[in-house]
DNA sequence: TTTGATGTAAAGGTATGACGAAATGATGTA
DNA sequence: TACATCATTTCGTCATACCTTTACATCAAA
C-alpha cells in the first residue's frame, strides 16, 4: 500500500499533495529503469491524464524532478530522462527510490565505501574542532544507544545520531550536508545491519566501538579517532553484507523492477 | 547582462526563461544572506509583482528552490528560508551562487578539505578498477594539459577533466556524482589557482605531479596513487590560498552581487 | 547533390482567474 | 480557563488561452 515511511525528526519530504503522487510515480519509474536515460516521458497533458491531475501540477512536479537531475525538459522536444551521472544521488528522495525499487543494495555498498573514506576523516577533524555542544551530542547518542538496546528502531536512530554528530563536529559544510542527505537512508541501513546481529553481546560491542571513537575525539586524538571510526564502519559493513546475503531469497528485499 | 557562464561539457543549468530570473534572484538573495533562515519570503503574488511575472512562474521557481533545500513551502503559512544545513550544497547552482555572492572562499576551502579526503581515496580505487577507456581519459587529460600550457582556460578544463576521470574510474556512484556536481565550481577554482602560478615551470611541475598519479593508477599501485593524488590536491591548495590572499583587495575575484 | 533559407507544427512556457484545502488565530461557548 | 468553532490567509489545484522556442520538413539556390 504505497510508502508510508515514518519521517524521522523533521525531515519530511516537503513534497505534498497531488504533485507528490506524480513526483513519486515518475521518480520511481525512472529509478526503477522503466524509462531509460535518453527516452522520453509522455507529454505533460498525457502525464496529467495518467495521474488525473492538471497540467499545472504535472509541470510543478517536472520542475522538481528536473532539479534532482532526473529529467531534462526542453521546449518543443519534450521531457527526457537524463543520463545516470546527472541523477543527484545526494538526495534523500532519490536514495529512497533506489531502495524502494530494489536497487538499494548497490547503493548501500557504494555508500559504505564512501563512509569508509569520509567518516574516519570526519572523526579526525572532529577531534580538533568539536565544540562543547557537539561533544555533548556524541555522548548523548551513545547513552541513548545503551538505553535502546531492546528497541531496534531506537537503537538505529541513536546510532544515526552519533554519526551525524560526528559529521557536524567536523565543521565542514560538505560533510554536514552529506550527513543530512544520507541520514534517512543510513537509518534504514542501520536497521538492516541489525538483522544480522544476533544477541545483545554484539550490540554492546558495537556501542563499545562507538564509545572508543567518542573518547578519542574527546581527548583530541585525531589519529586514534580516525582509526576507531574506521573500525566502526567496517564492522557495520560486515553486518550489512551478512544481512544482505541472508535476506536474499528469504524476503525479497532485492526485488528488481521487472 | 546577467551571468553568461560558459557551460562546460553539457552541464547547462537547464533553467531558462522567466523562471530563471526568479530562481536566480531569490536563490542569490538567500545565499547572500539578505533573507535569513527562518524568515519569510514575500507571498507568491508579491514575488510575481516584484519580478513582473505571473504567479505560475513564481510557483514553478519556488518548487525548484524547494528541491534545492533553500526554502520550505507551507500552505497558509507561506514560504520560508530553510536552515543552512538543509541547503543542498551538492548543487552546481548553489555553489555558483555562493561564489557570486562573495561567499566562495569558505566554500572553496571546505571543498579542498573534502577533496583532500576523497581524491586520494578515489585514486586508490581507480588503481584497481579503472577500465581501458578510463585509462585513456586520464592520459588524454594530461596530454591536453601539456598542450594548453599557454591557455589558462584550456589548462583548467584539462585539469578538471583529469580529476573527473579519476572520480569516474573509482566506479563509485557517489564519487562520480560528486565530481559532476562540483565540476563547474572546481573549474573556477582551478582558474583562481592559476592566478598564483608564475611561470611555465610551476605549471609543468603540476603536470608532472598529475602524471605520477596517472602512472601509479596505470600500474595498479593504489597506495602510491593515493599518496601522489594527495600531493596534487595539497599543491593546489597552496596555490589557492596564495591566490586568495593576493586577490584580496587587488582584483575582486569575489565580486559581490551586481 | 549539397547547402541554406523558410515555414510550420508540436511541446513546453506563461498568463489569468477561480476555487479548494489547510493551518492559524480570533471568537465564542461551556 | 479550556475547548470548540469559524473566518482568514496563503499555498494548492484546475481550466483555458495564448506565447515562445525549435526540430524537422520543405523548397530554393549554389
Amino acid at each position: 500500500m504505497e510508502n508510508t515511511y515514518e519521517p524521522l525528526s523533521g525531515s519530511r519530504s516537503s513534497i505534498r499533495g497531488l504533485q507528490k503522487t506524480v513526483i513519486e510515480g515518475i521518480g520511481r519509474t525512472i529509478i526503477g529503469g522503466r524509462i531509460l536515460p535518453g527516452e522520453f516521458l509522455p507529454t505533460e497533458p498525457e502525464i496529467g491524464a495518467t495521474y488525473e491531475v492538471s497540467r499545472t501540477s504535472v509541470r510543478e512536479a517536472m520542475r522538481v524532478l528536473s532539479a534532482k537531475g532526473l529529467v531534462e525538459i526542453r521546449q518543443k522536444v519534450g521531457t527526457r530522462v537524463q543520463e545516470v551521472e546527472h541523477w543527484n544521488i545526494f538526495d534523500s528522495d532519490i536514495l529512497r527510490w533506489h531502495q524502494e525499487e530494489g536497487r538499494g543494495d548497490e547503493v548501500m555498498l557504494d555508500l559504505i565505501e564512501i563512509r569508509q573514506i569520509l567518516e574516519p576523516a570526519a572523526a579526525k577533524l572532529a577531534a580538533s574542532r568539536a565544540n562543547m555542544d557537539q561533544h555533548r551530542s556524541l555522548k548523548l547518542a551513545i547513552q541513548t544507544m545503551q538505553e535502546q538496546l531492546d528497541n531496534p528502531e531506537g537503537f538505529a536512530k541513536a546510532d544515526l545520531d552519533f554519526h551525524l554528530a560526528v559529521y557536524a563536529a567536523s565543521q565542514n559544510s560538505f560533510l554536514l550536508q552529506f550527513g543530512s542527505v544520507v541520514g534517512d537512508f543510513l537509518r534504514r541501513v542501520f536497521m538492516i545491519q541489525q538483522e544480522a546481529v544476533r544477541g545483545r553481546d554484539e550490540l554492546e560491542l558495537d556501542i563499545q566501538l562507538h564509545n572508543e571513537v567518542y573518547e578519542a575525539i574527546n581527548r583530541g586524538d585525531g589519529q586514534l579517532a580516525s582509526e576507531k571510526m574506521l573500525t566502526v564502519v567496517l564492522d557495520g559493513k560486515n553486518s550489512l553484507i551478512k544481512a544482505l546475503k541472508s535476506s536474499k531469497g528469504t524476503t525479497d528485499s532485492s526485488r528488481r523492477g521487472e
